[in-house]
DNA sequence: ACGAGAACCTGTTTGC
DNA sequence: TGCAAACAGGTTCTCG
C-alpha cells in the first residue's frame, strides 16, 4: 500500500505529536507481524523520549533520546493513526501497536494483512540492521541521479520495472510510482534494465524525482484506505497519468493510443505502448 | 547468478 | 443475491 510518498506523509503527521514526548505507555496487542517483534520491544521504549520521526526508504524511524530506534514498516496494508487525549480508543482486531504519550496522545499501528515490520535498533547500528543495509540511495538526495541509477541498471537484464521495484537501485518506489516514473520517462516497463543508460537514465532518475515531489506534495495516494495520521486523505490519485487507467485514453496531447496492463513478475504494470519505447 | 513465480494474510471488488 | 475468484500499495524465498 504505502510508498515513499505516503510514508512521508505518515511521518510528517507523526512528527508533530510524538517529537519531544515520553513514551509512557507501549503495547503489543499482537506480535506476530510478517517478523516477530523482539520479546523486549516495548520494554527498551517505555519511558524514552522521542527526539525524532523520519523516513528511509519505506521504513518510518521513531528515534528516541538515548539511543533507541523503532523501525517500522507498514506492509501492504499498515496505517498510523493518532487518538487525541479524551477521545476513545476502541482497539480493533487489527491494531497491533499502540504507543501512549505523556500528553495523552495515542499512536495506533493498524496492519489488516500483517506484511508490516516492527523492529529494534541502537542507533550506532542502524545503518548496518538487516533491514537497511542494502537499501539503495534516497531518491530525493543528492546520492541519487542519473549516473548513480545508469551504473546501479547496467548489467542487468530484468525488465527496468522489475528493477525499479528493487530497493537496493532506489529505496522507497513501489508499484504505482514506478508505473508513473516510467511513464513520465517515456521508457517502457518490458525494457531491459542495462538499456536504460546516459540520457534514458537521466530523463528516468529526473522522473522519479518529480512524480515522488509531486505526490508528497499531494499527502500522497488514497486508493482504498490510506490515510493520514490524522485522518485526513492523499490525493495523489487523481494526478496518475497511467496507474490504474487500462482502456482510457494516453493523457498526452497528440497520442491516440490507450493505456494498456500487463502482468509482470506477478502485478500489475500500466503504460502506454506509443509514449513510452 | 539471475529472474519469474509462489508465498505470506486479510479484505474488498469483480464476475458468473 | 451468493459465492468464488481475482486482485491489492511489499518483500522474501524457492525453483528452474
Amino acid at each position: 500500500m504505502p510508498e515513499l510518498p505516503e510514508v512521508e506523509t505518515v511521518c510528517r503527521g507523526l512528527a508533530p505529536v510524538l517529537e519531544g514526548r515520553v513514551l509512557e505507555a507501549v503495547t503489543v496487542r499482537r506480535p506476530d507481524l510478517r517478523f516477530l517483534l523482539p520479546p523486549d520491544f516495548a520494554e527498551r521504549l517505555r519511558g524514552r523520549r522521542v527526539e525524532r520521526i523520519r523516513r528511509r526508504a519505506k521504513f518510518i524511524l521513531m528515534e528516541m533520546a538515548g539511543g533507541p530506534v523503532a523501525i517500522l514498516h507498514l506492509g501492504m496494508s499498515g496505517r498510523m493513526r493518532f487518538v487525541a487525549p479524551g477521545e476513545e480508543l476502541a482497539p480493533g482486531r487489527h491494531d497491533h501497536l499502540i504507543f501512549g504519550t505523556d500528553h495523552g496522545y495515542r499512536v495506533v499501528f493498524n496492519d489488516a494483512r500483517r506484511f508490516g515490520i516492527a523492529a529494534y535498533a541502537e542507533a550506532e547500528r542502524l545503518e548496518e540492521h538487516e533491514f537497511l543495509a542494502d537499501l539503495g540511495p534516497e531518491p530525493l538526495s543528492n546520492a541519487f541521479s542519473g549516473p548513480v541509477l545508469a551504473a546501479a541498471l547496467s548489467g542487468r537484464r530484468t525488465p527496468i520495472k522489475a528493477a525499479l521495484l528493487d530497493q537496493r537501485v532506489v529505496a522507497g518506489l513501489g508499484n504505482i510510482y514506478v508505473c508513473e516514473a516510467l511513464y513520465r520517462a517515456g521508457l517502457s516497463p518490458r525494457r531491459r534494465a542495462y538499456t536504460v543508460q546516459k540520457g534514458r537514465a537521466e530523463r528516468l532518475a529526473a522522473a522519479v524525482r518529480q512524480v515522488l515531489t509531486d505526490a508528497i506534495a499531494a499527502g500522497g495516494t488514497t486508493l482504498r484506505d490510506f490515510a493520514r495520521p490524522d485522518g485526513e486523505l492523499g490525493y495523489f490519485q487523481h494526478a496518475f497519468r497511467v496507474y490504474g487507467r487500462e482502456g482510457q485514453d494516453c493523457p498526452r496531447e497528440g497520442c491516440s493510443g490507450a493505456v494498456r496492463r500487463i502482468v509482470q513478475s506477478g502485478r500489475s504494470s500500466f503504460f502506454c505502448p506509443t509514449c513510452q519505447r
